[in-house]
DNA sequence: AAGACGGGGGG
DNA sequence: CCCCCAGTCTT
C-alpha cells in the first residue's frame, strides 16, 4: 500500500473534526488558513468564529475597516496577516467580483497568500493537485526518508516541496493533505512522536535508525535582543493619550500609549536626562509608577516596560502626530497589542474614573 | 539568503 | 529556557 493511501486511512480514523473542514467554501478556507499560519488550532479556533461572525463573505470583509478587522485580531499576532487579509478581499471584489477564486495560480496573486496557502485553499476548495508544505509536512517527510537536509535553507525548501509533490495524491489532494498535517499534528509530533503505535514504524528511515529526535534538521536562529519601553500615561480629563505605531517596527499601526525607548534599563531619574524625555515633558512634570516592570517575550526581543502615570496634563509640551485622546470606551474599540491590553486589563481602575 | 514579524504552549 | 506552531514578506 502506498504512504498516501495508509496516510489516508490512518486519517479516516483518526483526523480531526475541524469546523473548516465542513465546507468547499474558498473564503472560509482561506479565513481558517491565514489564522493558521505560525497558529496552533487551539489558538486560532474563537478568531476563526469570531471572523466567520463578523464577515460571513468577502464583501463584508473587503467593505470593513482596517481599524475594526485589527481590533478582531488583537492578541493574535504577526499583525500582517489582518492587513493582508483586507487587501486580498479588496482585491477579491475589484478583480473577482466578490467571487472568491480556487485556482492556485489565481489565489497566490492574494496578499498574505504564499505556496503553502495557496496549496491549501486550491486544494481544499477544488481538489488541486498542489502538496501542501507546512511544519508538519517537513518533520513527517524529513524523518520517513532520513533527510537531514536543514528545513529552513533555500536547499531544503526545494528539496522537501519536490518530495511533497511527489508523495501527494493527485486524485485526492484535499483530503491527503489534510492527512499528512494531521499526521504531523497528531502523531508525528515535535516532541516524543508516538513511534510505538506508527502506521510507519517499519518504512519509517528515522524510526528504523533511532533518529527520530534527530529530525528534522533546522538552522539555529539568532538571539533575542532585549529592548527597554517607558510608556506614560497621559489623562485630560476623561479621555487617555494613545500613540499609534509606525509602519515598520513590530506591532505596526497598533495603538498603545505614548513611549520612550531605551538601550539599557533607565530609571526615571536616568529617562529625564535624555532629549526625548526633555522634549515631550516639562522640568516639573511629577510622574507615579504604575506596577512593576513588565517583560514581553517576542520571537526574537525581550521586551521590558515600565509604565508612569503623568500626574498633570499640563506637563506635557508636545503632542506627536500620531498621538490622540481617546475616551475611555473608545479605548476598548482600538486594536492594542498584547503588552498593553493585558496592562489596561490589569489597570482598569487606575485610570477609569467611574472605578 | 537572512531578518522581521506575536503570542501561546510544551518539555 | 528553548523549540514549535496549517508562513509570508522584505531586504
Amino acid at each position: 500500500m502506498s504512504f498516501a493511501v495508509k496516510l489516508m486511512n490512518w486519517y479516516r480514523e483518526n483526523g480531526r473534526d475541524l469546523p473548516w473542514r465542513n465546507t468547499q467554501n474558498p473564503y472560509v478556507i482561506w479565513l481558517s488558513e491565514i489564522i493558521l499560519q505560525q497558529t496552533r488550532v487551539e489558538q486560532g479556533m474563537p478568531y476563526f468564529h469570531r471572523f466567520l461572525e463578523a464577515f460571513p463573505i468577502v464583501t463584508k470583509f473587503a467593505a470593513a475597516e482596517e481599524e475594526e478587522i485589527l481590533r478582531l485580531w488583537q492578541g493574535l499576532g504577526y499583525y500582517s496577516r489582518a492587513r493582508n487579509m483586507h487587501k486580498a478581499a479588496k482585491m477579491v471584489v475589484d478583480e473577482y467580483g466578490g467571487q472568491f477564486p480556487t485556482s492556485y495560480a489565481e489565489v497566490i496573486r492574494l496578499a498574505g497568500v504564499g505556496e503553502y496557502t495557496a496549496a491549501a485553499i486550491s486544494s481544499f476548495s477544488a481538489n488541486e493537485a498542489k502538496a501542501v508544505v507546512d511544519g508538519n509536512v517537513y518533520r513527517v517527510l524529513s524523518r520517513y526518508f532520513g533527510i537531514d537536509e536543514p528545513i529552513n535553507g533555500s536547499k531544503g525548501k526545494k528539496v522537501f516541496a519536490e518530495i511533497a509533490g511527489e508523495m501527494l495524491d493527485l486524485d485526492n489532494a484535499a483530503t491527503y493533505n489534510q492527512a499528512i498535517m494531521d499526521f504531523g499534528a497528531l502523531q508525528c509530533k515535535p516532541k516524543s512522536p508516538r513511534c510505538e503505535t506508527c502506521i510507519f514504524q517499519l518504512e519509517c528511515v528515522a524510526n528504523r535508525a533511532g533518529i527520530v529526535d534527530k529530525l528534522p534538521v533546522k538552522l539555529k536562529g539568532r538571539a533575542s535582543k532585549n529592548r527597554y519601553f517607558h510608556y506614560f500615561i497621559v489623562q485630560s480629563d476623561d479621555r487617555i493619550l494613545m500613540s499609534k505605531r509606525g509602519e515598520t517596527d513590530v506591532w505596526a499601526n497598533l495603538y498603545e500609549f505614548p513611549l520612550i525607548e531605551t538601550e539599557q534599563d533607565f530609571m526615571l531619574e536616568e529617562l529625564a536626562q535624555t532629549p526625548l524625555f526633555s522634549e515631550y515633558f516639562e522640568e516639573t512634570a511629577r510622574f507615579t509608577p504604575l506596577g512593576n516592570m513588565t517583560k514581553h517575550i517576542l520571537s526574537h526581543q525581550n521586551i521590558y516596560a515600565r509604565f508612569y502615570l503623568l500626574q498633570d496634563a499640563q506637563s506635557l509640551r508636545t503632542k506627536k502626530s500620531n498621538w490622540n485622546y481617546f475616551f475611555v470606551e473608545k479605548i476598548d474599540t482600538l486594536a492594542k497589542h498584547k503588552l498593553i491590553f493585558s496592562f489596561l486589563e490589569k489597570n482598569k481602575q487606575l485610570i477609569n474614573p467611574k472605578f
